[in-house]
RNA sequence: CCAGGGGUGGCGGAGCGGCCAAUCGCACCUGACUGUAAAUCAGGCGGGUUUACCCUGCGUAAGUUCGAAUCUUACCCCCUGGA
């Protein structure tokens, strides 16, 4: 049931966790790090690539990939999430009208005003030279109302509508075809609303895209990862099209998503947990599979061991908790590195069996 | 020995009669983080398991006060300068 991602003559097996490389980068980690641990793909994202280096950067460097010299899988995110969420946060810091997303960004030290509307988007996303774009979304407001959330699928469909066209114009005008082009998904929003989740995915699958996300917030009301509604808007996805779960999620969520279909997967919790010294270890906990430590914690500071038991990663295979917790208190760069590239191991592991079984 | 300054919670360091179980920082303890404004944030940090309340408590001891970490006296210790 899972598939292959073709793309530009290159080859990549799913289920595939995408890190998020949000502004080119993986935090304190760099290609070889990735590479070892068995990260084929990564998230960045148009909206933070605009602000640095700019797309006249992105232009005449040749793209992102030769810019962070990485050749594998790059998704670019359009950005519609972080103006939205940021726009929540602080409406002085843009707004979003039927046309497009007005921002303002610090640009080389100046603050600037930007336009982006679904056209704009999907040509930075061409200078970026991403593998998969994603076309600009409106997102669903977390607990919106029946008005908002018709209001957000509404544009979603037109901006994913025009992005397309974009797209079209711009696999021609570059001279590429379906074996050389990037692919291009569109995002499904509607928030819990069941109705409008299909009334989005089946417009959305009108216009016919490469795959499609599970956009907005798909927490219940509790806080709680909401399974139900992540596993129908799964089924609201055309199966022969790849079902990327957008910003889905902690090691739980991930496995969960596969059963149901999902295909894609990109969070920031491995990278971040790392950084705030929450690492991952193979134990079950209550009803989950794993659990995890805190790793700073006085009790590691003389602890031989790795840190997870069995684990083949480089900074198991090569140092201990004790190190690591040193590491972390006299704020050594290392620990993020060595926490970094342990999480996202651990993590990779959650896709690798079920890709196996391809 | 003389002169001056000082002793506050694990450490550093505020407070200088009631609003003080004592600001704050560090350390420590619990957590959170889901298309990254996040090496961030929240809470706790004398004891009685929470609030209220009670007990112990600002070097030691004794006072003055309705009331003392804060004032007085003695003692002990530390630092600085001078013999």
């Amino acid at each position: 049931m899972h598939k292959i991602i073709k793309v530009k003559g290159e080859e990549y097996k799913t289920p595939i966790f995408c890190p998020d490389a949000t502004r080119g980068v993986i935090r304190s980690a760099d290609q070889k790090d990735l590479l070892d641990a068995n990260v084929n793909g990564l998230v960045v994202n148009t909206y933070h690539l605009l602000s640095q280096p700019g797309i006249e950067v992105l232009k005449s460097v040749g793209g992102i990939k030769k810019l962070m010299s990485w050749d594998k899988l790059i998704i670019s995110d359009s950005g519609g999430f972080q103006i939205f969420s940021l726009i929540h946060k602080n409406k002085s810091l843009g707004k979003i009208t039927e046309d497009g997303v007005k921002f303002y960004l610090n640009t080389k030290g100046e603050k600037k005003k930007y336009f982006i509307t679904p056209e704009e988007c999907i040509k930075i996303q061409f200078e970026i030279g991403s593998d998969i774009m994603i076309a600009l979304d409106y997102f669903t407001p977390y607990k919106a109302d029946k008005w908002e959330t018709q209001k957000s699928v509404e544009t979603t469909t037109a901006w994913a509508k025009r992005c397309k066209e974009e797209f079209q114009r711009q696999c021609e005008s570059r001279g590429m075809n379906d074996g050389t082009r990037p692919l291009l998904f569109a995002v499904i929003q509607g928030g819990n609303d069941l109705e409008m989740r299909q009334r989005s995915a089946d417009e959305l699958t009108e216009i016919g895209f490469d795959g499609y996300g599970l956009g907005g917030w798909t927490f219940d009301d509790e806080g709680k990862f909401d399974l139900k509604l992540v596993e129908q808007i799964a089924k609201m996805m055309p199966d022969d099209k790849f079902k990327y779960a957008l910003g889905v999620g902690n090691p739980q969520n991930i496995i969960d998503c596969i059963s149901y279909g999902y295909d894609i997967f990109d969070c920031v919790l491995p990278t971040r947990d790392a950084r705030h010294q929450r690492l991952y270890i193979m134990e079950p906990k209550g009803d989950e599979f794993y659990s995890y430590i805190y790793i700073s914690r006085s009790i590691y500071a003389n602890d031989n061991a790795p840190i997870s038991k069995n684990c083949e990663c480089y900074a198991c295979k090569n140092y201990s908790r004790a190190y690591i917790n040193h590491l972390f208190k006299i704020g050594d760069s290392l620990a993020f590195r060595l926490a970094t590239i342990h999480n996202l191991f651990f993590y990779s592991q959650l896709t690798l069996k079920t890709q196996q079984e391809l």
